[in-house]
RNA sequence: CGGAGUGUAGUAUAGUGGCAGUAUAAAUGCUUUGGGAGCAUUAGGUCCGAGUUCGAUUCUCGGCACUCCGACCA
């Protein structure tokens, strides 16, 4: 893409309205646009990013049986009720709205009831299980107090897949298919190293839940780590009785402050029973379907990865996420650079490498480069007279800052 | 939801009961061109409502918005 066509710029400063570093960097950079306390717009540059996000979840969903469909957003009241989760006593921050007709709706908050409605449809025998649906979609939920920018909207967009089994041997063996697909999304998307399967409290079914917590400042959470094992407790179970069951020792455990980027957690027969979910076994006995649900908030993982990665210039994208691999820099108003700068443009483009070619004209070296750092595309290309004169161009590693001289022939093959 | 604070130009900030200033972004011209350039010119602003006052951006009250601390986060 030229960036001559991209409607957004970079700003200076950082707005005042804006403390979470993750909120001000994708600002400045011009990646999101604040309508409100907690709801954010996506522009061209952020919706790069997360569709990059998306399609690394979707391809370890789809590897482990899932199966992607769309639920609605607009929430039967009927349905709620089933379980009590209409209530506003039981659940105090929902969107809710009114129909013309008088009739309540609600903004989709979860998707539990939803997924156990449509599926209760289609669900009457054993042939029929287990099965793993999943959706990416926007959630609402009117939080008292928003904050940490993209971390904790009032609007969100997540990945929810629910998973339906005939019993809970069968759901085990799925539930741990998920940590590790779930640890292999947050290894692609970077933050593997910071990443730990964390112990939290259960539900009925189940003595734990698993969160996957990132390490940084930035984070609600406070977790226990063992950095030998590489798990966590979560501070709201953690007492000595759980690190002893957990078989750790507590003087082995550091304190850390995290976010919880992931969660997977043991919903049984939570949900089957409320909504009559049912089927039949080779008997022809009914049984209750055992449930699991499975969520991943794409917002709050994209802020972390800013939040992780960032330097005092501004965003280091991993490659994964980046919107754009390349970003080649046309530096000076020389028309040998330009179509130096356009053949390269081209030659990538057929290599199928994502570029942002910054071919604005009239602007100062030095702008491009703050600009360039600031929207934190892995690579830099920095096409000059300087370099054309001895057919050779810069490579950049926006991470390391690591300068190399690469002949003009080389770009084919660099990043494949 | 409890507590605290802030609303001034597109953005970031000064300041004042009596003509609202600076930086930056924007427009025009000239110069400049490897780390957010220089000069000149132009355009652009006091969140909304009520009250006090001769006069309110400033003081008072109400509303709305935003931020922070806490609670909540199924």
């Amino acid at each position: 893409m030229k960036q001559s066509q991209l409607f957004t710029k970079t700003r200076k400063e950082a707005p005042k309205d804006e403390t979470a570093k993750n909120a001000q960097l994708l600002i400045r950079a011009g990646y999101i646009y604040k309508e409100m306390a907690g709801v954010y717009s996506y522009l061209p540059l952020g919706l790069r990013v997360m569709k990059n996000i998306e399609d690394i979840i979707r391809e370890e969903m789809n590897i482990i049986g899932g199966i992607e469909m769309k639920t609605s957003i607009l929430q039967n009241k009927e349905i709620w009720e089933k379980s009590d989760r209409w209530n506003d006593n039981v659940v105090n921050n929902w969107f809710k709205t009114k129909l013309k007709n008088g009739g309540e709706v609600g903004l989709s908050f979860t998707n539990e009831e939803a997924y156990s409605n449509i599926l209760k449809r289609y669900i009457n025998s054993y042939k029929d299980l287990p099965i793993y649906p999943y959706d990416f979609k926007e959630i609402f939920r009117n939080e008292t107090r928003s904050k940490s920018g993209i971390m904790r909207g009032r609007e969100f967009y997540w990945k929810a897949l629910y998973s339906f089994s005939k019993d809970e041997a069968e759901h085990n063996i799925f539930y741990e298919k998920t940590k590790i697909a779930y640890q292999n999304i947050f290894e692609k998307v970077g933050i593997g190293d910071l990443t730990y399967l964390t112990f939290a409290s259960g539900g009925t079914f189940s003595k734990f839940s698993h969160e996957f917590q990132t390490f940084t400042e930035a984070g609600e959470d406070t977790i226990y780590v063992d950095e030998k094992n590489k798990i966590a407790i979560n501070k709201e179970i953690y007492n000595d009785e759980v690190v002893k069951s957990l078989g750790l020792k507590k003087d082995e455990l550091i304190e850390k402050k995290a976010v919880e980027v992931g969660n997977i957690f043991t919903l049984g027969t939570k949900f089957s029973e409320p909504f009559d979910l049912k089927y039949k076994n080779n008997k022809g006995e009914e049984n209750y379907v055992f449930m699991g649900s499975y969520g991943i908030g794409l917002g709050r993982l994209m802020g972390t990865i800013v939040e992780v990665f960032a330097d005092s210039k501004g965003i280091i994208w991993p490659e994964t996420v980046a919107p754009f691999k390349i970003h080649l820099l046309e530096i000076g108003n020389d028309e040998k650079v330009r179509k130096e700068a356009e053949i390269i443009y081209k030659k990538l483009l057929d290599s199928k490498i994502e570029v942002l070619y910054d071919d604005r004209e009239n602007i100062r070296a030095g702008e491009k480069f703050a600009d360039a750092d600031l929207l934190g595309m892995p690579y830099q290309i920095i096409v000059s007279e300087k370099n054309i004169t001895t057919g050779k161009l810069e490579l950049k590693n926006r991470k390391t800052g690591e300068v190399k001289m690469i002949d003009e022939n080389e770009t084919d093959n660099l990043f494949i």
